[in-house]
DNA sequence: TTGAGATAGTACGACATCAAACTATTTCTT
DNA sequence: AAGAAATAGTTTGATGTCGTACTATCTCAA
């Protein structure tokens, strides 16, 4: 059965079942949701390619982005990717072992420590990316100029009073 | 920092080191991805004061939306929530350990099982959709009438195009 | 009707993550 | 300047999921 379909039902038989209730604001998160695991789930595999997850491609693309050089703390990482630090640990060493990062003491801190992508670890980012960009493409180029305009200020809207909740919460 | 914020940075810092690809989708994308991981996380923790996951709840709201005294094989509560067999069998028993279902023999195969909500189950349940209701309705509600049906349109062809590539994968 | 192959569900081992406890430093406070 | 509190990162133990192998049962073809 497709996800479409699967929806649709899901929605129905709720309705049914407790007709006290509207559903429309459910229909709307399992559609996104679905959308969101779809990529994610094409991602994941396109990125086998590359012999990493998704979440090693997020440190690396994180690394990838600031540029030539750069070197950040795992702190800086963890922040942009939403991991805790001791998953981020891990995913720190299994890119280390693979030889796509490299760690040094910060001087400025003894207790930190410095990432810096490797050659091969950049190389794999530079692919990694474009796999990423041209797949994302694939999915999104579906909608029209107008839908994805549209989608676009929908979802900057939610983020915005997301991200208001969050710093009221002072978290 | 906010989501917002880490989002246009991402995409900002991406474009100085890549200007030969465009971002646009990869926005489109973090900011569904930022949404749906908000609502998720929040759904999660409103349910764990009813003492059950994310993951719990799906299969128990499978179970309590087909209806009274509905029963449901494994492999139809898998189809339903997208999770292997092995997944469902660890789920089922924790579920059963909280004796919000049952499961029986399926008289009519000797392999199979038959998987029923309890009592306890559906006031859990019942009181869980209420929740996840409420909680999508507070982050949809955000959005005007005609962002909420621009965005299901969106989504709602997204999921078709998606449908059919899974059904000409023949999967 | 009987044997081959398909199918339902479970067991097992691997994996990625998280929370909490811990160690080593650094930064405040007075 | 010294002790208290905060912080960076790792370790440890638990959790939930997956893929593969397995057992038991069913289906179908010859």
């Amino acid at each position: 059965m497709g996800v479409g379909k699967l929806i649709d039902e899901t929605i129905r038989t709720w309705s049914d079942e407790r007709p006290d209730l509207n559903f429309a604001s459910m229909e709307l998160s399992l559609k996104l949701n679905s959308i969101v695991r779809a990529v994610s789930d094409e991602l994941a595999r396109q990125l086998e390619g590359l012999g990493i997850n998704l979440g090693e491609f997020d440190v690396l693309a994180t690394l990838r982005r600031h540029g030539r050089g750069a070197k950040l703390t795992p702190k800086e990482i963890s922040a942009a990717t939403f991991v805790t630090p001791s998953g981020l640990t891990n995913r720190l060493a299994r890119l280390e072992t693979m030889g796509l990062i490299s760690r040094q003491a910060d001087p400025r801190d003894g207790r930190g420590a410095l990432i810096k992508i490797t050659a091969a670890g950049k190389r794999v980012a530079d692919r990694g990316i474009e796999i990423v960009v041209a797949t994302q493409d694939r999915y999104m180029n579906e909608l029209s100029e107008q839908m994805k305009k549209g989608l676009d200020q929908s979802m900057t809207r939610l983020i915005k009073t997301l991200d208001v909740r969050l710093s009221s919460t002072e978290e």
